[in-house]
DNA sequence: AACTTCCGCAACCGCAGCCGG
DNA sequence: GCCGGCTGCGGTTGCGGAAGT
């Protein structure tokens, strides 16, 4: 018997998603969660297959994804963990926190690539590249159609035996990415813990206790956002639109740490008497108190099961907007 | 203005790896 | 150890917009 397919395939969807697909699959992960990609377009009401979902959630609707382009920092620390791990590039994402796989593979093909190519150097084996190489490169000629082993750019031996220490120093240095590193010309990118819940305002929709109204009025305009950002969502809904995306989706108003409050991320809480911290650390894990009901603390289902909270950075505060 | 080519990105596809039975 | 199911990963494709003619 042959290897069953991810899901059948007749009468699913495929192709770009819509804002509507994205609200079904934003509402059903937040509030139940993921556990089980398979099943959950069924689940959701979603014609799409599983994997589709898990995609569409991991590079795009994620709440802790950075939007924009990659910084100097960030586009170096590519450079130098793609010669250590090769096209690993979930590797790679690990170590650029909030950053996908996809993002940083593309961004790799379409901007790194040639960059290193300019600067003489070859992109797969990080060396120099030969001179006849350079010189088409510098020509500005057709790619370079070197024959490779993209599945095998390991350096060598003195390379893997550094690399254990070298990661240290990269998880070191990533805990500074984005105090200092980042493009201050692009978006100003947000880290998840930047995010603060305003439990004591209570200025709309639902003025039952079990409900945590977020502020949004810190959230930046989209125009300031990369002009590269191409995302789904704001290509096909205007910003007006967004408004009524968040209130459709209930979503709750965040409150953002004032610009004085940015550089701080240092990972620790930041409460004051009426805020809370959402993020304090890198993953997910955080949505978890969010998507089962908690009504001891704050965080609860808005009673038919349903808990509303919708943390983002850049898609949520540049495209949902 | 119309058409073509190029480029970047989101999404798809197929395989590998992991895990439980 | 084997098998089947599921998830995750990396390569590739195709669409839409930008740039060029």
């Amino acid at each position: 018997m042959g290897r069953q397919p991810c899901c059948d395939k007749v009468g699913l969807k495929k192709g770009p998603w819509t804002i509507e697909e994205d609200k079904k699959l934003i509402n059903f992960i937040l509030t139940n969660g993921h556990c089980c990609w398979r099943a959950l377009p069924k689940l959701s009401g979603l014609l799409r297959c599983g994997k589709s979902c898990r995609l569409r959630w991991i590079n795009y609707l994620r709440p802790d994804l950075k939007r924009g382009l990659l910084s100097e920092y960030e586009e170096q620390m590519v450079i130098d963990l793609h010669a250590q791990l090769g096209n690993r590039w979930s590797k790679i994402a690990s170590h650029l926190p909030g950053r996908t796989d996809n993002e940083i593979k593309n961004h790799w093909n379409t901007h790194i690539k040639k960059k290193l190519r300019k600067m003489g150097i070859d992109p797969l084996t990080h060396k120099p590249l030969s001179e006849h190489e350079a010189s088409q490169q510098a020509q500005g000629s057709k790619k370079s159609f070197v024959p490779h082993d993209d599945k095998n750019p390991k350096q060598d031996q003195e390379d893997q035996q550094t690399k254990g220490e070298q990661e240290q120093d990269l998880e070191k240095n990533n805990t500074s990415v984005s105090s200092d590193g980042f493009c201050i010309d692009e978006v100003p990118l947000l880290n998840p813990h930047e995010i603060l819940i305003d439990i004591s305002s209570s200025h709309h929709h639902h003025s039952n206790d079990d409900n945590v109204n977020i502020n949004t009025s810190k959230f930046t305009s989209p125009s300031s956002s990369s002009s590269s950002t191409s995302s789904c969502i704001s290509s096909v809904v205007p910003g007006d639109e967004f408004s009524k995306f968040f209130d459709e989706m209930e979503i709750l108003d965040l409150k953002w740490l004032s610009s004085g409050d940015n550089n701080s991320n240092d990972g620790k809480f930041n409460n004051t008497a009426d805020t809370m911290n959402l993020w304090d650390i890198n993953d997910l894990s955080s949505l978890d108190m969010f998507m089962n009901d908690h009504d001891d603390d704050g965080f609860v289902g808005n009673g038919n099961g349903c808990s509303r909270m919708v943390l983002d950075q850049d898609s949520w505060t540049f495209d949902l907007l």
